[in-house]
RNA sequence: GGUCCUGUAGUCCAAUGGCUAAGACGGCUCGUUUACACCGAGUAGACCCAGGUUCGAUUCCUGGCAGGACCACCA
């Protein structure tokens, strides 16, 4: 094969690793890495660039770990519970969840999600060289992560933090149910500020400003500044709602703002979150206005089935005829959303399950110090995140497919029943039971969970925490959590608040939040701004290493903007690798693996630089910095071995016999061997096709994949180390009309008739007699080997 | 309003309290074409601004300015 065939390669290695099972984990091996992987909503629609850096990015660190010796238990997921799924089947098979049950309808979204993450593995994971071992699979639905999640609902109950109360929740009126904290995202919009007159009780009027005159049923106050002049005289006095003439009173908090509007606030049972905090801190009456599906209940009078938009309107209109509203005026204003259909929350009081969460807030904090997040300061956004928190964690969510709420209800006596942990998964509608008190049949709860629900367990799912106690035991806390800054407040935060209630420790030793795609100008790429670079296109055109090349290139935690140009450098990188690996197979041809009695200067200068690298890579690998690695050998790589060492040894590998043509071969075998097992993890289909190609005959393992990074046998002489680093560094350059490139290496003596051999930077030069001109603290005499010089 | 991140050549990006501020893409010049639809050598080009600490700051500190992210508020 001439030239570098990667379509070929890929396919068949594909096949190779497949069939040789080369990811496959074995408890019995040694220490073990393990990696809470994120699992994928599975879409069998094209690859976002995005996705397959974040993916191929921890995917490099399991490879790296398992050539580190460690055991890597690296277990491929996707996630098909939750809203998705459901809209997706909804929509692709047309079906009505109204005419169907929820145990037939899950069995849609299994198959259907099934047939998806079938695609997605081939397309996507197996396609990048993903090096899973799908023994290990698991979806967050499934039966395993049902009873994971309910299990974890049940012993938390029993701890007391997780209850069942009645209290004003976030609303989706579009979705219609509950949302947490964290599936609320802002959004702007202009909006009418409406001044409406209010008569007092006694006589006269006040102006007060809203936003949201629909609200005017559910007025349960009026609050002004105690320090605002203009309004003292209202303090303590009664206003009549225009529209609806309930009276409510005028009060003081120190939050209001005299400058907004005219001084004056109304609080309504639940405009805001405002509204919610003044309810509670003055335990004010409750006006609850809202049906769930956003239109407005008989407390709103004539305005009752209309929805939320509807009445504003019809209430203004009214308004408007009686002359109260003074003026209008815009006012741009960040809304909440939900964070999956953009519809402004609303705040309704329901009965919804709860997590503890705000009275763990320090200890939260605590454990987000043990854990060693990369970047750090990554961290902070935790800590930001869990020390502003307002709200215990909802879970309970009123949607149709995901993991049932396994309580019952007694209508009678009020009490909740509670199944044994032996039983589930369970779905309580699908299961009768009988409340012990009143021998009624109880009422099953028709909820579901919120996905974070079950994805806060993970670690716990991965690693077989009911099914395999002892493999369980075995990897947890598991070792790193990949996964994209984002999610930080969700994933990140309902995992380690999970592990902190159920098992008291962290979820995992370490957090990587990996490199966030833009597009080439910096913005972030949506499908809607039509800016999304597709990784299918790119991996066709540059090939799979080549990609996986520029993902090393990568720095965590930040956010990078795409350029397509970056492909082509890991394209002469592959190209590179694979003329110069099969120049030395050419020159290894008659080489048995045998070792030389005695190694040539340039030689042992070569192994001694090779395991340099080899040591430093592997330190840099440990930690993390992929592209600092990556850097480092493919400079070592280029410069050291191509343009240097392969040049040098050329003739004797061509002209010399014996063990000085050995000392050559041996020294070429070990140190492209030692690079190409230092790149393998970035690029493992063109390392795993050269390895087999030649090495593989000698080494004993099948893959070298399964191989760990070398261990050079030379042993450390005065030659190389520290003192030549400190030579070329006081290396001065000097500039002569004769200049000639040179490109070799350089004997140096130093004045104890030591040798040595330094690498010179570019600038360095010689003239026509050969003289180098370096200068250094103490005068050398100079000498040159084997220089190459093209005229 | 709070917190955090980033500011380095035309573009992207790295390192660094002192020594020639690294590399890639693109320019330009030269050389090669028996591992290399290319390879090699050379060349031009950069530390956001202002103070402070220091013998010495691109790096550390403070304050600006610019871009980005997250959070809070928004009656």
């Amino acid at each position: 094969m001439k030239h570098y065939d990667a379509k070929e390669v890929e396919e068949k290695i594909k096949k190779f690793w497949e069939k040789e099972k080369i990811y496959k984990f074995d408890s019995k091996k040694g220490k073990i890495y393990s990696i809470d992987v994120p699992p994928p909503y599975a879409s069998s629609g094209h690859l976002h660039v995005g996705h397959a850096l974040h993916y191929t990015q921890f995917e490099i660190i399991a490879r790296i770990r398992r050539q580190l010796g460690f055991n890597v238990y690296f277990a491929p997921c996707f996630d098909d519970n939750g809203l998705p799924i459901e809209k997706y089947v909804e929509e692709k098979l047309g079906i009505d969840k109204s005419k169907t049950n929820r145990a037939e309808f899950r069995k849609l979204c299994l198959k259907e999600s099934e047939k998806v993450e079938k695609i997605y593995t081939e397309r996507v994971f197996k396609k990048l060289g993903h090096s899973y071992d799908w023994n290990l699979l698991y979806t967050t639905i499934s039966t395993e992560a049902q009873k994971v999640a309910q299990t974890s609902f049940l012993k938390l109950v029993k701890k007391g933090d997780c209850y069942r109360s009645e209290e004003p929740v976030i609303w989706c009126p579009y979705h219609e149910t509950a949302l947490a904290q964290a599936e609320v995202e802002d959004f702007d919009r202009e909006v009418e500020l409406s001044y409406i007159d209010f008569d007092l009780v006694g006589g006269g009027k006040i102006n007060i400003a809203t936003t949201r005159p629909e609200f005017l049923p559910a007025c349960v106050a009026i609050f002004i500044n105690p320090k605002d002049k203009k309004n003292k005289n209202l303090i303590g006095k009664e206003v009549i709602v225009p529209l609806f003439n309930h009276k409510v009173k005028v009060i003081t908090d120190e939050s209001v703002d005299p400058e907004f509007g005219t001084g004056t606030m109304m609080v309504c049972t639940f405009g805001d979150n405002a509204d919610i905090e003044k309810w509670k801190k003055y335990k004010l009456d409750l006006r609850n206005i809202v049906n769930k599906d956003g239109t407005l209940n008989q407390k709103a009078d004539q305005y009752q089935g209309m929805k939320l938009k509807e009445a504003k309107e019809a209430i203004i209109k009214d308004l408007m005829k009686l002359g109260r509203i003074k003026k209008q005026k815009p006012l741009q204003q960040t809304v909440g959303s939900c964070w999956r259909c953009s519809t402004p929350v609303e705040y309704i009081i329901a009965k919804q399950w709860f997590i503890r969460t705000l009275k763990y807030k320090k200890e939260l904090i605590k454990r987000g110090k043990e854990i060693k997040w990369y970047p750090d300061f990554m961290r902070k956004r935790f800590e930001n995140w869990t020390e502003n928190l307002k709200w215990d964690w909802v879970i309970s969510r009123q949607r149709f497919y995901g993991v049932p709420i396994p309580v019952w209800y007694c209508e009678n006596c009020d009490k909740i029943i509670f199944p044994d942990e032996k039983e589930l998964p369970l779905d309580p509608i699908e299961k009768k039971r009988k409340c012990p008190k009143c021998k009624k049949e109880a009422v099953p709860d028709t909820d579901v969970f919120d996905t974070w629900m079950t994805s806060s367990n993970t670690p716990e799912i991965a690693s077989r925490w009911l099914e395999k106690p002892e493999l369980y035991k075995k990897i947890s806390p598991m070792s790193l959590r990949p996964q994209s800054h984002d999610i930080i407040r969700t994933w990140a935060f309902y995992t380690i608040l999970k592990s902190h209630l159920l098992f008291k420790r962290i979820p995992w030793q370490n957090i990587m939040i990996g490199t966030y795609i833009l597009d080439s100008k910096g913005k972030g790429m949506h499908k809607s701004k039509g800016n999304v670079v597709w990784a299918d296109k790119l991996i066709e055109k540059y090939d799979v290493d080549a990609f996986r090349y520029w993902v090393g290139g990568a720095s965590l935690g930040s956010d990078l903007p795409f350029d397509e140009k970056e492909l082509v450098a890991g394209k002469r990188f592959l190209t590179k690798l694979w003329n110069a690996s099969r120049f030395a197979f050419m020159n290894l041809e008659d080489y048995r693996g045998k070792k030389p009695k005695k190694l040539e200067k340039i030689d042992r200068w070569m192994l001694q630089k090779t395991k340099d690298i080899n040591e430093r890579i592997k330190k840099y690998y440990l930690d993390h910095d992929i592209a600092r690695a990556k850097k480092e050998i493919e400079n070592f790589f280029w410069h050291t071995f191509c343009d240097n060492y392969l040049e040098i040894i050329k003739k004797r590998i061509y002209n010399e016999k014996g063990d000085k043509k050995l000392s050559a071969q041996y020294t070429l075998y070990h140190s492209l061997l030692a690079i190409l097992k230092l790149i393998s993890p970035i690029t493992p289909f063109i390392t795993e096709k050269l390895y087999k190609e030649y090495f593989k005959q000698f080494e004993k393992t099948k893959s070298i994949h399964l191989t760990e990074f070398s261990k050079i046998d030379i042993k450390e002489k005065k030659e190389g180390g520290d003192l030549f680093i400190e030579i070329l560094r006081k290396v001065r350059h000097k500039k002569t009309k004769e200049k000639k490139p040179m490109n070799a290496l350089i004997k140096l003596y130093l004045p104890e008739k030591e040798s040595k051999i330094i690498e010179p930077y570019r600038q360095d030069f010689m003239n026509a007699s050969g003289a180098i001109f370096i200068k250094t603290r103490k005068e050398f005499n100079v000498e040159f080997i084997e220089t190459e010089h093209k005229k």
